[in-house]
DNA sequence: TGAAATGTTGGGGCG
DNA sequence: ACGCCCCAACATTTC
């Protein structure tokens, strides 16, 4: 009987997965593992809510499993020591995974395949979370985007590839051997649950995903940059976790588009280019590892970020004294979850006003966001910082007032998150300290920064690395 | 997926 | 009627 193992890792789902579906084609039995790896509970990005989510996802995963006649292993410990230790209790004879791409994964895939090999199993790893790969899609030149526009309409001009069948139920019953216990509370591994979190698993994903699709998607333009209304399809949790597949939303994402006529596709196409930004920043973290410790542009290495300690931490707990940042704060640290232009602006704040380097707001969020994800975030960091990819030019500074006057016009946001401010009219709100002394809130603090000093500030600092001479192109090649 | 500084233009108030 | 100034509105450039 040939026997294989499905390695489960951000692929939490039964349907429209590859190397599931492989799995079943080629081998009389599968056995689905989970390895809880020691990296996914410590080390300095680790952070409680997106724990949470991974693990009710894995409980919801062994739910539907358990439903179709398979029994999910869990074990604790070094994937590189419990897999091949899996493949001789079982007996299999090859484990199918589906490839990730962040370096430390591929490093960890590569120990799995030589530890593998030396006792004689197979190891294959399928492309599944990504339509297009690192090296898929590269210029004519052969070299790889780093240019998003250019990159998505490349992207774009090929076909969606169609869904994969969802697992059908087990013939043949595995032996059974033991699992260990799955946590799901992540104060198990020390880190208490203080945030909120959306509901796990894959029936939760798809009702998120149609509920998005039923309506939202078509306004997504235009609503998804005022968090107030929260227009934004919050699917990202599930993408991180792999608990739809990507091949599925385009395809119910083309559906729609079909349906509706074509005044009404700008939203979708929107949405459709955020789908391509996180595959954008995949091949880009594929590609260019080096900016998981460093700026994309060497040049930018050279940067010697001023802020202090006091100033991180405010910037942390949503206490800068600039309503619109201490809100999208505040919302992070309760929920795990910002809306990304206030991610934008809370970016662009740590870097070009409190002049800290983005790599501690990158860990910042990694630590806070249930949707925290290495390339997304890292290309995200480097976008505000100037230090990236396509980045923002160095000298693009947001105000962070008239931003707030553009995605909260009427101030509900801020005073939903920072209810010092509720009593100011929508003028003041965003700008308190313009506000007369007698509607001043009490508790609320004044500005750590004057945002207009910090500016320039900001652009002297960047002048300093770029030299003297550079004046049309921001960019030193 | 900016904002601020600077430049230009044209209408209207006014002597 | 005319020149002058003011300044809003828009355009351009600079960072």
């Amino acid at each position: 009987m040939k026997i294989a193992i499905n390695w489960f890792r951000r692929d939490l789902r039964v349907s429209d997965n590859v190397s599931l579906s492989e799995a079943t084609r080629r081998a009389e039995c599968v056995i689905p593992v989970f390895i809880l790896e020691d990296a996914l509970r410590t080390g300095p990005d680790v952070g409680a809510a997106r724990l949470a989510f991974l693990l009710r996802s894995v409980e919801s995963l062994r739910e539907n499993l358990k439903c179709l006649g398979y029994t999910l292993i869990v074990r604790r410990g070094r994937s590189e020591v419990e897999i091949p230790k899996l493949c001789r209790e079982t007996g299999a004879h090859a484990v199918f995974c589906n490839k990730r791409y962040e370096p430390y994964a591929q490093a960890r895939d590569q120990r799995v395949f030589n530890a593998l090999n030396s006792i004689g199993v197979g190891f294959e790893s399928f492309k599944d979370s990504v339509v297009w790969e690192e090296r898929e899609i590269l210029t004519q030149a052969g070299n790889p985007f780093t240019v998003f526009t250019p990159y998505s309409k490349a992207w774009k001009l090929r076909p969606i590839p169609e869904p994969r069948a969802r697992l059908k139920p087990a013939g043949t019953s595995a032996k059974m051997i033991p699992s260990e216990p799955l946590p799901t509370d992540p104060a198990e591994f020390g880190h208490p649950l203080k945030q909120t979190i959306p509901p796990t698993g894959e029936r939760a994903a798809s009702l998120a995903l149609q509920n998005f699709l039923d309506g939202p998607v078509l306004a997504y333009g235009e609503a998804r940059d005022h968090p107030a209304a929260d227009g934004t399809s919050r699917l990202s949790p599930h993408l991180r976790c792999g608990t739809f597949g990507i091949r599925t939303i385009l395809k119910k994402l083309n559906g729609i588009r079909r349906g509706v006529p074509a005044s009404q596709h700008a939203g979708i196409g929107v949405f459709l280019n955020e789908l391509i930004w996180r595959e954008f920043y995949l091949q880009v973290l594929s590609n260019f590892p080096h900016v998981m410790n460093r700026c994309f542009r060497p040049a930018f290495d050279a940067l010697d970020w001023p802020g202090n300690p006091a100033h991180f931490q405010a910037w942390c707990e949503g206490a800068t004294g600039y309503p619109i940042v201490d809100a999208a704060m505040r919302c992070l640290n309760a929920t795990g979850w910002m809306h990304n232009r206030l991610r934008m602006i809370v970016a662009m704040f740590l870097t070009k006003d409190l002049l800290i380097n983005w790599q501690m707001g990158e860990r910042y969020f990694m630590q806070q966001l249930v949707d925290g994800d290495l390339a997304a975030n890292n290309g995200g960091w480097q976008w505000s910082a100037g230090t990236g990819t396509d980045a923002a030019p160095y000298f693009r500074i947001f105000n962070p007032v008239s931003q707030a006057g553009k995605c909260d016009e009427n101030g509900d946001f801020v005073r939903k998150w920072v209810p010092e401010l509720a009593g100011l009219p929508a003028n003041l709100v965003h700008q308190p300290w313009n506000a007369p002394l007698t509607l001043r809130a009490s508790g609320y603090p004044d500005r750590i920064v004057i945002h207009e000093r910090q500016r320039e500030k900001c652009l002297a600092m960047f002048k300093q690395v770029i030299g003297p001479n550079s004046t049309g192109k921001p960019y030193p090649t």
